[in-house]
DNA sequence: TTCGTGATAGAG
DNA sequence: TCTATCACGAAG
């Protein structure tokens, strides 16, 4: 199980290494094949950038803490937030199913392959994240994060689904995953770029 | 491509 | 109050 100290590194740093882990929430778990980074910092597309409340959250909470919220009224987003010398978040954009499928099929009535679980959103569905999950510890034997192996094909990529800051390499992918939430960019496909 | 949906924050 | 915005996904 990774430690709370995991979540003590800078979001880049976390998103990164998280890319491979296995993520367990409850009777289900996947592997990690993408997230993003979101720094609390100068970072126009982080929550805290506009919104007090996420800056009293970050305050407030210690590593590892998950921060869930609604999008467009209709999609929760699962996120962690890192407090090490830089501060932020880390968005959990996409899993491959490793324990408990049945139950996520059975949440998104039947869904199979990315449709699953590759997004945001689809994840959150799949795994029965809501907004009573903020707040909550990613740290406990409920929800946890492990080492699920040695990962070394890990892609960087600008950020997607956002309208600020999406030049930042701050996306972290498991290169040629079948669950990815979307295709890299063009210009980043075939290589690895220097932040990895 | 369009559209649903609701939390948040800032303006008036 | 009103309005803009939003890290999305399903249907067509």
């Amino acid at each position: 199980m990774i430690p709370r100290e995991f979540f003590t590194q800078s979001p880049v740093e976390c998103a990164r290494t998280l890319v491979g882990c296995e993520l367990v929430w409850g009777a289900c778990s996947g592997i990690v094949v993408e997230c993003e980074a979101y720094a609390a910092v100068g970072d126009p597309a982080c929550h805290t950038f506009t919104r007090p409340s996420a800056r009293q959250f970050v305050a407030r909470h210690r590593a590892g803490t998950a921060y869930v919220y609604l999008n467009y009224g209709l999609h929760w987003m699962l996120n962690v937030l890192t407090k090490g010398e830089e501060e932020g978040f880390v968005l959990i954009r996409a899993i491959e199913p490793r324990r408990g499928l049945p139950a996520m099929q059975r949440r998104r009535g039947g869904k199979v392959g990315r449709a699953l679980t590759g997004g945001p959103g689809r994840l959150t569905a799949a795994l029965g994240v809501t907004g009573r999950h903020h707040g909550g510890d990613f740290c406990t034997t409920e929800r946890r994060c492990f080492l699920a192996g040695e990962v070394t094909d890990v892609v960087a990529d600008g950020r997607i689904g956002i309208s600020r800051a999406r030049e930042l390499p701050w996306r972290f992918t498991l290169r040629g995953n079948d669950y990815l939430s979307a295709p890299l960019k063009k210009e980043s496909r075939g290589h690895t770029p220097a932040a990895c």
